[in-house]
RNA sequence: CGGGGCGUAGCGCAGCCAGGUAGCGCACUUGAAUGGGGUUCAAGUGGUCGGAGGUUCAAAUCCUCUCGCCCCGACCA
């Protein structure tokens, strides 16, 4: 098993997903430090992500546009709590056509500085307002330990900047947009994830609120998939971005930041992965069927050829993304693996039994081996068929996600408790919280499990901290997180 | 940056302790037989043993330094 397949996960989970990202040709690091490359197969996961949200983008009034790589070091220094969040992981460039620079310039670990100023000379007045760009880029942070796809010193997300005239246009943009992530990941990637706010300790550096959508991967550890930041006028003052409202008056803008970066990559990998390697969402895999022919004889080859390749044009035809494994060097078998490894949803198999009744074979990669199997399927009407298995695919996906979630999720209500469910279960837990900052570094320290959020979802009824004792109406979600 | 481990063919490893002219599996090439779950057999290609210095008649092996990677921590989308 081992020697053919990928490490079960309950051996070594990280080894597991390194394995993975590896086998099913996704990435791989470079020379550089940290520097990951993402290869075609990868590249097209992370296109139909782009696509899918920039979709949703589009419809919430959105635009893209493009800034530069590089910023002046003095502009990162403007927002207090920024640089200091920011300055540990800042890669500095100092030199430039062989002579050092009167000042540094900073690769853009993100964009609010240089957006900020930009936008401070694009506004005047309300009627400039909202202004609501995204930007597909991307940004380096000189992280200690790095991960493919989940934390590598470049890569690649989208960034959206928007600047409003109003404190409640720019919540309501930075909970709308939230809504967005959680929309997508739900929808697309099958990934029920959990939205809420984040703890004073986890918010972005400069953020007044943070807002996350929070995903349990397959070793119940927690991931941020993606973020939106309510930043108040804090950036707008450090930037200058003032304009004259309906009533002559001078006001610094509302901004908002969200992002979504590769990390989500990541997370479809740990969230829907088996021990045969990758399992990808059908709306957002590069291929979502791919046909295998079998054949013994030559003569046998011709016709199952045929077949397979009038299934192939006909799903094309009918929109679906399909691959038709036509290599003759490699016995079935082998691309059975093959695909699997890669995630494939859907494999359909011909073979000269097939052929006799004008039939194919469906195998769901969610359900490997017989249970996801089904025989005899009419070769008219196959564009239907296969949209049906994949609706089917995507929503089962979603559906196990979602209970493999709640299974992995606690209540407790004492610190200890707390500790020994972490160490004897791990997953989420879910517990009244009416601490402070401190207790939750002093939780982190002991437990290595920290606030993930504080979920909107929230019963209407009061409870006992588990760590202070004191009544409060708050939940927050403690996990250990990527 | 702290603690642990590892650098030998494209990949995974053995050889090192007890120095003696570099090996295995996979992959790759060629040929044949196979073909409804990673086929089999045969013959081949491919290596500055991470780098530098030292000890020695002789270094993958011993010593010193150095570079890099992985895992665990601190940091983090």
């Amino acid at each position: 098993m081992a020697d053919k397949g990928v490490t079960p996960r309950s051996e070594d989970y990280s080894r597991w997903y390194t394995e993975v990202v590896q086998k099913a040709e996704l990435a791989d690091y470079t020379p550089v430090k940290g520097c990951m490359v993402i290869r075609p197969y990868g590249y097209a996961l992370w296109e139909n992500i782009q696509t899918a949200l920039d979709g949703r983008f589009k419809e919430t009034g959105h635009v893209n546009a493009y800034f530069p790589l590089l910023i002046p070091m003095s502009f990162l220094q403007k927002e207090a709590d920024h640089v200091e969040g920011f300055a540990p992981e800042l890669a500095v460039v100092t030199h430039g056509g062989g002579k050092e620079l009167d000042e540094p310039l900073v690769i853009r670990p993100t964009s609010e500085t240089i957006i900020g100023h930009m936008y401070s000379q694009w506004v005047r007045s309300y009627r400039d307002l909202p202004l609501l760009i995204n930007q597909w880029a991307n940004v380096v942070r000189w992280e200690m330990r790095t991960r493919l796809f989940l934390r590598t010193t470049e890569f690649l997300w989208q960034e959206g900047h928007t600047a409003h005239a109003t404190q409640e246009e720019a919540e309501e943009e930075t909970e709308r947009m939230l809504g967005v992530y959680a929309d997508f990941a739900i929808n697309e990637a099958a990934i029920p994830v959990i939205q809420g706010k984040k703890s004073d300790r986890e918010k972005f550096a400069g953020a007044v609120a943070s807002y996350t959508i929070e995903a349990m991967m397959g070793n119940g550890w927690a991931l941020q998939s993606g973020t939106s930041h309510f930043l108040g006028q804090k950036f707008a003052r450090a930037f200058d971005i003032k304009f004259l409202n309906q009533e002559n008056e001078t006001d610094y803008a509302w901004t908002t930041s969200w992002g979504l970066s590769t990390r989500m990559v990541g997370a479809i990998i740990m969230a829907h992965g088996d021990d045969q390697g990758l399992v990808l969402p059908p709306r957002l895999a590069p291929h979502q069927v791919v046909i295998v022919p079998i054949w013994r004889k030559d003569e046998e080859r011709s016709t199952v050829m045929a077949l397979a390749d009038q299934v192939f044009q006909t799903l094309k035809a009918g929109g679906v993304r399909v691959r038709l494994d036509d290599r003759d060097e490699v016995s079935a078998g082998f691309k059975f693996n093959d695909w699997e490894m890669r995630g494939v949803p859907l494999r359909i198999e011909i073979g000269p039994r097939d052929v006799e009744q004008n039939a194919v074979v469906f195998a769901r990669r969610d359900m490997p081996g017989k249970p996801g199997k089904t025989f005899g399927v009419p070769v008219d009407g196959i564009v239907a068929a296969v949209q049906d298995a994949l609706r089917v695919i995507q929503a089962d996906m979603l559906a196990r996600a979602t209970t493999f979630r709640d299974e992995n999720t606690h209540e407790v209500s004492s610190y200890d408790e707390f500790r020994a469910m972490l160490e004897s279960k791990g997953g989420f837990v879910r517990v009244f919280w009416d601490g402070s900052g401190e207790d939750e570094d002093r939780i982190k320290d002991e437990t290595k499990a920290t606030i993930r959020c504080f979920p909107f979802e929230m019963p209407d009824e009061e409870g006992v901290c588990f760590y202070t004792g004191r009544k409060t109406r708050r939940i927050a979600i403690f996990a250990r997180a990527y």
